[in-house]
DNA sequence: GTTGACCTTAGACTATGGTCCAAGGTTTAT
DNA sequence: ATAAACCTTGGACCATAGTCTAAGGTCAAC
């Protein structure tokens, strides 16, 4: 698949890709005329950065795991145990979040009890 | 008080301080000879955007909220409203994270089963 | 054989939230 | 009167995650 028809199929820019793969986050083979080819799996990779991307996940930090993924496939044990750090990581933002969903709650309880509805 | 002190009391740099004043979210009077004021009150304008900055608002979201302190004061109702709506969007991130992790999880799932104890 | 759609690279540019530095003014203590 | 410890401004610089542009190569159709 060439970039345009990977970028169609995740609506993520020409560009964007190109910059995830200088980072390493996906890998190309390349035609003879320079052209890069993604195999089909490669939707899937993408799909997953934006996942990342969307639950606060930076570039880098998606480094380690994508490199596993592009040595050893999805499937693999070691990047089974990268995602479940992942989702740990997660569990501890949503805690993060809370925990400021309630000192913001205390702050307006604090300054104005009556208005406090929420 | 004057910046450094300022500083020292909310763990923020003088330059990020300054950066939040010419963002408009911190007001501050000046002395003679130039230097900036602050009321006691600004160490719970910092904390405030410490907090709201932790559960991931950016400063220009935080400009109408701090505009209305610096006018009315903490305990205004116009604040409350505001603080609530964004408790609102506190819980909307929640849920996105939430909804993050659970297709993690079931991407886990669905390529590695064995592995997805979490 | 030229047009249009696609691809390549490098580099400039954007916004965010800062940090760091230079050059200078002020205050306090000795 | 001079040093240390503050303060002021402006501007350069950093990382992040891109977008956009320029200059050029490729390919398929007509």
């Amino acid at each position: 698949m060439r970039i345009g028809q990977l970028a169609d199929k995740t609506g993520v820019s020409r560009d964007a890709i190109r910059l995830y793969e200088r980072r390493g986050l996906i890998a190309s083979d390349r035609h003879l005329n320079g052209y890069r080819d993604f195999p089909d799996g490669a939707v899937a990779i993408i799909n997953m950065i934006k996942l990342a991307q969307s639950v606060g996940f930076r570039l880098r930090e998606l480094e380690p795991e994508m490199r596993q993924i592009a040595q050893e496939g999805l499937g693999s044990e070691k990047v089974a145990d990268l995602l479940v750090a992942k989702l740990a990581d997660i569990d501890d933002r949503i805690a993060a979040l809370r925990d400021g969903r309630a000192r913001l709650l205390a702050m307006l309880e604090h300054v104005c009890p009556i208005h406090a509805q929420a």
